[in-house]
DNA sequence: GCATGACCCTGTAGCAAATACAGGGGCACT
DNA sequence: AGTGCCCCTGTATTTGCTACAGGGTCATGC
């Protein structure tokens, strides 16, 4: 028995992954398809390894599983250039840009909502009135 | 027929919302459900449009179902402390800044792998090279 | 007087990205 | 042989909608 060969457990483990993760990301093509035991047990070697922990350390920055299944395409074709590559994270980046330029403005908002709330009753409550309507 | 009886998309109209949308919130408990026409249509009246504006005003400053669900039950009891309300709207605003703050850490990191790129081939990328393991 | 099209109805399935069972089988240790 | 942990497949749940499919209703035009 080569002794590099992982169940499903030990790879989760590794990768701070919870088991129907993997499965997850096998039957969404990300990971491929290891092979089987005796005992229908997935037997991954060290490159399943590798490409779960890519997708990982994508997913942490926020990668979608879409961008992160063309980042792994690429990385797959070590030739290419890396622009293809480069336009993936700048659009991510851009996206996550957005995100915190919107959550800002909202956050302002509900600054300005909350700080009016004096907690007296409901009725007067200046929240409850600047959700409500004209 | 009084005048001021609206149907699903009119409503749908004056919150710009799917009419699916108004639908789905009625299922869910959100709004409550209007009297029916001959014809089996929603029949619906000015407080429901009210409700769905409230609704709506909630949704697009970030709220949850569960949390405008919990506001709209505190807001049709007006004689409350409206400290409920309060701690609801802070709670949500507590969760934006944790998103900005996380989204902000995110961005950094990606700054940094972004400008590494040289655009060169996939081999030499920065950005696969900080995906990739070891 | 009916045809056309715009609207409405219910119910189901789909999206992201997992997570959580249910119901069963395998494997190691005692 | 029993205990307990791990693994298997398949399905359902989460959030907040959106998108049909397959029908019924209503208003307007001719």
């Amino acid at each position: 028995m080569n002794s590099s060969i992982l169940t499903i457990g030990h790879l989760a483990k590794q990768t701070s992954t919870k088991v129907e993760t993997i499965r997850f990301y096998e039957k969404n093509g990300l990971l491929p398809e290891p092979s089987r035991t005796e005992g229908n047990y997935r037997a991954y070697e060290p490159d399943h390894l590798n490409r779960l922990s890519f997708i990982r350390r994508a997913r942490d920055l926020g990668f979608s599983l879409d961008q992160i299944r063309a980042l792994l395409a690429l990385s797959d074709n070590r030739g290419q250039s890396c622009a293809a590559v480069d336009a993936i994270a700048s659009e991510h980046r851009a996206e996550v840009e957005k995100k915190i330029t919107d959550l800002m403005a909202l956050k302002a908002e509900l600054d300005r909502m909350i700080d009016q709330c004096e907690c007296g009753i409901v009725a007067d409550c200046r929240i409850i009135e600047t959700l409500s309507p004209k």
